[in-house]
DNA sequence: GCAAACTCATTGACGGTGTCAATGAAAATA
DNA sequence: TATTTTCATTGACACCGTCAATGAGTTTGC
């Protein structure tokens, strides 16, 4: 019934399918440039290299995911050589974790890949309706999460 | 560097902080509703609802994904009598699936759910601001879907 | 200083999801 | 009629999100 309802019926549909297209191009951009990371193994690159040496916890925030998930990957990261783990002098239960040179040698090609399948994703689009488009995405996430926590006092 | 580029890189992560944001919303809202479905689940058993009589193949391209998932959502969702399948008189390899009444009747709230959802997200954005935002999604999803497959001729 | 409570990373386990390959039935094509 | 194509189905595998338990380290209160 009714227009303004018939919006947010489509809602969460479009949702669904833009984020499984995103995903499947940059699953397939990567793979077809011969790199072999997932999607959340360069999330957790990315990460490593933009933040100043974070932690599992920072990274999980950063990425709104878990930090077992973050551990894992960390984990498998590293057995690739592309991360490494150094102790926190400020806290010996939470390890700094950094970009070595190869991975940071693998953040050009990742950046590349994903400006191409934004500029891909956003044919006919201005750059006007882009930033509305992500100021939006942002709004929104922050509107859900914000009412699951309930930040009290 | 520079702007319009910033744009694009923050434009990867921003969308899977509003997808997780979603997901988890919807999930969280099922489960405290007593609904026991998943995402998926959900999203089948609309299809069945909305589309006369849909196919396999059918529900598939709807959700943009891929035909075995959907087989076994089908399969689970008929094991709960919420769904049937009947045989299709067009063409004795693609069974016809329907809502069963009691599917149905789990139709309202799940609607109601998303609809809170989006309300809920949307607060702070005016209605044409919604509209762009679903109408971008669209848009995006399509470019990133058509180039992939390069439909010839 | 010491004990309790807390925070962190880590690991294990489980379910949901996306994808590919193989199978077999039915349809379309030659 | 024989070949090829299209469909659903099943199995297998990887990725991802989540929760529970563990253990090491830190902070708090006494």
């Amino acid at each position: 019934m009714h227009d303004a309802d018939d919006q947010r019926l489509i809602f969460g549909e479009s949702l669904h399918r833009l984020m499984h297209a995103y995903q499947r191009a940059m699953r397939r951009a990567l793979s077809d440039s011969g790199i072999t990371l997932s999607v959340g193994q360069t999330r957790v690159l990315k990460g490593a290299y933009f933040q100043a040496a974070p932690t599992v916890h920072v990274l999980a925030e950063l990425m709104a995911t878990d930090r077992a998930q973050v551990t894992r990957i960390v984990g498998q990261l590293r057995r690739l050589g592309l991360v490494e783990s150094r102790p926190n002098p400020q806290d010996g239960r939470a390890p700094l974790i950094r970009c070595t040179v190869q991975g940071k040698a693998m953040i050009g090609p990742i950046i590349r890949l994903q400006h191409q399948a934004g500029l891909l994703m956003s044919e006919g689009l201005s750059q006007a309706d882009i930033e509305q488009f992500v100021f939006m995405a942002e709004t929104m996430a922050e509107n859900l999460n914000g009412s699951s926590t309930d930040e009290p006092t």
